[in-house]
RNA sequence: UCCUCGAUAGCUCAAUGGGUAGAGCACCCGGCUGUUAACCGGGGGGUUACAGGUUCGAGUCCUGUUCGAGGAGCCA
């Protein structure tokens, strides 16, 4: 007899094994319980039958909760109407003892709304569809510090408490600091942009926190980001490291959680077919596409998207409107998305509306060397990139134009004064990367424990 | 901040023009050797979010409040 994991039984098949886990559901039929358990590798059926275990035994199996904790002892056998997590395999069971009976367990196998469901996070962790998401955000969290490091990036933390803003100071949770003010950070960006300099190729990866005041399936007031910076590296540079570390996340999940992605439903060739190089439009070409698109809706004509089907969640073309200057809209992402195979980049956006550390082309000031990387299937924005100004002079006279305190980026001008080089860097969001893979609807399914307005329990 | 929708059993929902508040799931009891959200029979379970109004009579109509969902703006 062995203690085993259920991710493991495909190998012990014959064998006498032991599992701890928990009761995930029951049926029962006469002489027969099927009892599934979990054990947070896997889900795996137990088949109790009477005549093997005696009547004591069988009594309890048949009356077990759910969520009840159980050491479970059996053979290991295949077969193909076994269901679980991998499935097609199951234990005979031999013996059974029951850890703790739990109480009548709030969660069913039937639907729930929303608020129901977060006011119980805290036991919801334990479904099986919040399980693989998770298993997925660990094997993402996992690949990128895994790409990163073997590509010459060094890990530099960057402060959560932080003394100012990077981009203004509307969406910074504030807290009382020994009778100053200080803030949440929503960027250590800066902070990467300074730690270059000591070991050229570097990366933050942590929770930032934006208090926005938004309720849509995109964001969360505290979620996790990525931010590598590269020294000695132009905006065309940064694309091609972009696109390969996208494309390497997206593929070791692919190849580690398969099952978990099998059990979300997940289209999962959407996701094969993600390979560099990703399509680049400029701002200029994608607001044509949008105009293009916008003028035959409201036609009445019914626009495809990369695959031949018609375009999904758009409800009013009117909210397509926008002209040059304009940043993007939600509803703006949601249709070029549609209208690729992969992830696209939208570089050079209007130098207004965007961060003023980001570098204006020479011939063209009026854009920047920007680019935002669109995942497919409408998700959306999951990386905001740009060449940074690494003109002491300019960056100064950015900092005036947009009204920004000057004396708080004191330092972050320094850096411009000290061997100054291009430099380039991104910021990866997590989450809205979790939910694209995932194929989920909401941000809020891709974090354990998700801060959103209004929702700070459990 | 704005727009739209919603709140009825532990959960998900129904309740015809205003006329005795109902089903499925969950739970308890009984049945069945292959269930896949099993099925079959029985049982307990309600201050219809809150406050006020109209009415012989309000879950239903009106006013206000609270809470929630989706979206816009902003962003990863």
């Amino acid at each position: 007899m062995t203690l085993a994991r259920i991710q493991d039984l495909p190998r012990l098949v014959g064998e006498t094994v032991t599992l701890q886990g928990w009761l995930y559901n029951r049926t029962s039929k006469g002489k027969l319980v099927f009892l599934q358990v979990r054990d947070g590798t896997g889900i795996c059926q137990c088949v109790v039958f009477r005549p093997n275990v005696g009547d004591e035994l069988f009594a309890i199996a048949d009356k077990l909760t759910l969520e009840s904790s159980l050491i479970i002892t059996g053979t290991v056998r295949a077969d193909a109407r076994a269901p679980g997590v991998p499935g097609g395999y199951e234990l005979d069971v031999q013996t059974l003892q029951v850890v703790h009976r739990a109480e009548e367990y709030p969660i069913g196998p039937k639907e729930h709304g929303v608020e129901f469901l977060m006011d119980h996070r805290h036991l919801w962790i334990r479904s099986s569809r919040q399980w693989a998401v998770l298993r997925v955000r660990a094997t993402v969290m996992r690949a990128i510090r895994a790409w990163l490091d073997a590509h010459g990036f060094l890990e530099v933390t960057t402060p959560i408490l932080t003394p100012s803003a990077a981009e203004g100071t509307t969406t910074l949770f504030e807290v009382d600091y020994f009778g100053e003010k200080a803030y949440l950070a929503q960027t250590g960006q800066l902070y990467n942009e300074a730690t270059i300099f000591s070991f050229g190729r570097v990366y933050c990866f942590g929770p930032t926190f934006r208090a926005e005041k938004s309720k849509t399936r995109r964001h969360l007031t505290e979620f996790w980001m990525v931010e590598p910076e590269i020294a000695f590296c132009d905006l065309d540079q940064l694309l091609e490291i972009e696109e390969q570390f996208v494309t390497h996340l997206v593929h070791t999940a692919l190849r580690e959680n398969a099952n978990e992605l099998k059990l979300l439903g997940r289209d999962t060739r959407k996701l094969e077919r993600v390979q560099p190089p990703f399509p680049r439009i400029t701002y200029d070409e994608a607001l044509e596409r949008l105009k293009d698109v916008q003028a035959r809706l409201q036609r009445g004509e019914t626009v495809l998207n990369c695959d031949g089907e018609p375009l999904q969640d758009i409800p009013d073309p009117a909210l397509l409107d926008i002209t040059w200057g304009m940043d993007f809209g939600s509803p703006h992402e949601t249709v070029l998305t549609q209208l690729f195979d992969r992830p696209v980049f939208v570089t050079g956006f209007p130098t207004a509306v965007k961060a003023f550390y980001m570098q204006p082309y020479p011939d063209r000031p009026e854009i920047c060397k920007s680019a935002d990387l669109l995942a497919p299937e409408g998700y959306g924005e999951i990386i905001g990139g740009s060449e940074r100004i690494s003109d002491a002079a300019l960056l100064e006279q950015r900092i005036r134009e947009q009204g920004l305190p000057l004396e708080a980026y004191r330092w972050y001008i320094d850096l411009r004064r000290y061997g100054s080089v291009p430099h380039s860097g991104f910021g990866l969001g997590v989450e809205r990367t979790v939910a694209w893979i995932c194929g989920i609807d909401h941000v809020r399914e891709a974090s354990p424990f998700p801060r959103l307005l209004n929702r700070i329990y459990p």
